[in-house]
DNA sequence: ATAAATTCTTAACAAATATCAATCACTTTT
DNA sequence: AAAAGTGATTGATATTTGTTAAGAATTTAT
């Protein structure tokens, strides 16, 4: 159950010790999700941090009747609406799990307690920050500089699994074009 | 020369003491830039995190000869090519100043001593990186969600300040369009 | 195995946005 | 004051992307 999550933490802070560890697991409860049952749901706040332990989700938003996928996360990532969760303000954003899913959740209390009890945590919630923003630069930058062509080369380099376990309609508006579009580029590539 | 820093401090982190503060005004050092020149040139490494006293930087980068703009920083932020600073590699970003600019900078390896000697810092680590992440969520939704029209009244609404100070191409770019169209999109605004 | 539902592709057409070129307005330099 | 430079606007045209609708392919349920 808590090999998965253990591997993370000793590779993100290896000087955590057997009592810190042993402090965050106690703070751990198991969630189960079948494909298609929510993780959250807009307007609600967001009280969890979640490691996937297992499966995968989808984060997506309804704008005049279309789902626009913002973000999909898999096994041995962390997930939340992170925004909703710090800034304890409803979220925007819907997380689907789109296949059956185990999650480990950290409340949001449960976190501040450890930020107190053990300092390390502290640590534990920078990086964690440090890493979103990274990621979503480097996705800000994808949408402002690149076409949709090579956002879609760009995914498949970089994350060819999602490729297999996602339908191609969610990728499109992931990418930020329309299905039918994304069929277009497909054709493109695979003809040059 | 420091109690905007300080202002900003106390803000975000009632809770540090006179010693801490101290600790830290003494890692600084001040800078000028003139209107044109650069906090930051692509493929260097970030090596600080700049506090801005005075002034205005635009970040940016060079895509088939064109300049696209992807931030305005303005007095009482800080600002960093971020990922770089944390990653250590070679940014993509130039960043220049485009009004005359004072900055007090901080290196990454006093931080990386103050986060070992005064673990407030830790702290303030994070709530830099959550603060950021948060900011370049809101952009990233904006980009994927919304029309450039619908983006240029976004920033009208929430960053007016930029609008007098920023030449339009500059905003154009930072929107995602180009500059005749987005003055398209302001004839259109002006006369409804 | 068949039917039903979902997803993907294709085509014709429409809308949005970019490109190119010219002009205008404003500032700065000479 | 004239000239030069920069930034903003406008119009004509080209390109990209979206919309709608139909059918093909694939997956799921019965």
């Amino acid at each position: 159950m808590y090999t998965q999550i253990n591997n993370y933490f000793k590779n993100l802070l290896p000087e955590i010790t057997d009592n810190e560890w042993q402090a965050y697991q106690d703070c751990l409860t198991v969630r189960y999700l079948k494909k298609g049952d929510f993780l959250l749901k807009e307007d609600a706040v967001c009280n969890y941090v979640s490691f996937i332990n297992k499966g995968m989700v989808r984060f997506y938003m309804l704008v005049e009747d279309k789902e626009i996928c913002t973000g999909f996360f898999i096994e041995n990532q962390y997930v939340a609406s992170y925004e909703s969760f710090l800034t304890r303000k409803p979220t925007t954003f819907n997380i689907e799990a789109i296949e059956d899913t185990e999650l480990l959740d950290l409340s949001y209390d449960q976190l501040q307690k450890l930020y107190k009890t053990h300092p390390i945590f502290q640590i534990f919630g920078r990086l964690i920050a440090e890493y979103l923003f990274i990621f979503i630069s480097q996705r800000t930058t994808s949408l402002l500089l690149l076409t949709p062509e090579q956002r879609y080369q760009k995914l498949i380099y970089n994350n060819s699994a999602l490729l297999q376990r996602v339908p191609q309609y969610m990728l499109a508006s992931y990418i930020g074009v329309t299905p039918e579009h994304l069929s277009r580029i497909r054709r493109k590539i695979s003809s040059s």
